[in-house]
DNA sequence: ATGAAAGCGCTAACAC
DNA sequence: GTGTTAGCGCTTTCAT
């Protein structure tokens, strides 16, 4: 019953003519049903869908990009690491990008230069996709493609020029912020930083944030320490900084990093948090259960993708319409064991 | 020279007809270039590739996939969490995908059941994918699904069956045993076990490894705890555990679990590795900078992803070939600071 | 080494 | 409410 696949498409698949057939009724009202457009009688739908279930029948989206010109997918360019941050971002967005009725298509970049960023939007384009998401938070430079469709860029600026761009951020400056105004509150007169990679958007906004809410009251700014998002990197800077008896607070630009940092104080005898109080950032799931249990704040990353996808949406579907940039959405600073009050 | 999209596809991008206009050539030329055939003339070939150039042509892989029946992309159904194995597992399929030559459609499910898992493979086959990847670590019941495309299961045996089902495992059972016997051999006479929940064979593995090397130097095997992945599970089980004094190995089925059965020893005045040693499983990055850095096993994920994608593009694309299971990868047991010889 | 014709399965526009 | 016609952009087959 199947004889092999001749030319075109895959051996011997239910076509909607066949459903037609079996429904007695033509294609183009097969398509009515299967895309909920109005004009169809209840009875005639019901044959139909029978037929197609009957039949085995799969719509064949090629053939619906093909003629429709929709693809309805979207594609995301994303970084290809499985640390906490990016991961939970492209679960979330994959799961927004479903709930909006999309299909995903993913591309990762190994490292996040514009010539990968390039390629990741080339391929998608390539492959077909109503709008893509980039979420690649890296700050460097700017590609040139031609994109004729609308861009989602979440947690980092656009970073070349499309039809449409559309941002989402993550509202890092102002958790940054918030971080650092928690240990202030706690009496502590400096609070240093080790901050992220500055090619990244986010790492650079966190900075920004701690500044900010340093020059707020006006303290000065202790020299910055830089890792790489690594627990290794703030276990380096750890060791620095736990020469310097003066350190009382630091801020560390993610949770790995502030897991060795914390590792490096109580290697060099410095308690946490009696003598030195720790923030982190992202509230990773093991956060809570390191020792200390890690002071933190939480990343939004539900919240922007979701609110970047409505944008995107929007966009792909009501082009016309203008809209404003999402909303920042919540802060939410998680106090838990290695921040106190100053000695 | 925009006229608005009229019906079909988007507005006004170039087609191989144009690249063949400018060169002076037949579309098939075109086609022919652009898919490496050969018979091509190197000059021909430059003229079409500059054309193309000049024109920013850019394939229509709708139009390819309907005209010759293939989508050259593979579809992953993966479970929707960022949690570290999963994550990682996603992150090395989809760079085994695309260095495969193939695009990446996927599908996250909420919750691993059946329904979600067929529902995850019918929208993939709807979009259109050549061969499918089911990269969700649970074992509970079939779905049917009508599947004519080679389907990929790692880290679980087939849980539906298809044209063509392959496997690839990432070797937990082999692991989890070394991590065991890595107890064992530091003199500790019972050994306990926290497991994931049962209805992850990856969880199943585990335990029957552990199991495996208790059974085999003729050790009884205590009772088992069971807990959920997350470090707050294995946070309950250690406090279980800490009222057992007799209690001075545990072999932990995933990183996050030990790390909050650690704190629950600590609080609980037990010292770690003095009075219990600890073995974690998945090497996550945070797993060195934990107090103490924990001993645990890495799991092959690029391996595994790597293996199993060589079946699936064999499958799809030599199909009369039959190929051997892939090999189970090396086993690696990192040894840090949260194990000791028996006291 | 290159080209012409046919058709993949579907939706868009319009007729009825 | 339903059907007819045309065509989306490419690959296939076969001819040259």
């Amino acid at each position: 019953m199947t004889r092999p696949g001749e030319s075109g498409a895959s051996s011997t698949l239910p076509r909607s003519a066949d459903v037609a057939r079996l429904a007695g009724v033509s294609r183009k009202t097969v398509s009515r049903v299967f895309n909920d457009e109005p004009y169809v009688s209840p009875a005639v739908r019901g044959r139909v869908l029978d037929a197609a279930r009957r039949l085995g029948y799969r719509r064949n989206n090629a053939a619906r990009a093909l003629a429709s010109g929709r693809t309805r997918a979207i594609g995301v360019v994303t970084l290809g690491t499985a640390g906490y941050g990016p991961a939970s971002l492209l679960v979330s967005i994959e799961r927004a990008v479903r709930d909006a009725g999309y299909a995903t298509r993913v591309v990762s970049t190994l490292d996040a230069d514009p010539a990968g960023i390039a390629g990741g939007v080339e391929s998608l384009l390539e492959q077909g996709v109503d709008g893509i998401v980039i979420s690649e938070p890296i700050d460097e430079g700017a590609a040139s493609v031609g994109v004729d469709v609308p861009v989602l860029f979440i947690g980092a600026p656009p970073a070349f020029t499309a039809a449409r761009t559309l941002t989402a951020g993550t509202g890092s400056v102002t958790l940054a912020r918030a971080a650092t105004d928690h240990l202030l509150d706690l009496g502590h007169e400096a609070v240093h930083h080790i901050a992220g990679p500055q090619r990244w958007f986010a790492a650079r906004e966190r900075l920004e944030g701690w500044r900010m809410a340093l020059e707020a009251r006006g303290r000065s700014t202790p020299p910055v320490m830089y890792g790489d998002w690594s627990a290794a990197s703030g276990y380096a800077a750890g060791r620095e900084l736990a020469r310097d008896g003066d350190v009382t607070a630091v801020f560390a630009a993610g949770d790995e990093m502030a897991i060795g940092l914390i590792r490096a104080l109580l290697e060099a005898g410095r308690r946490v948090p009696q003598d030195v109080s720790v923030v982190g950032f992202d509230d990773m799931p093991v956060a809570a259960y390191v020792t200390p249990p890690l002071t933190t704040v939480r990343q939004p990353f539900e919240a922007a993708a979701r609110e970047g996808l409505k944008l995107l949406v929007q966009a792909i579907e009501k082009p016309e319409v203008d809209l404003p940039p999402a909303a920042d959405p919540p802060v939410e600073v998680v106090v838990r064991a290695s921040t106190a009050r100053r000695a």
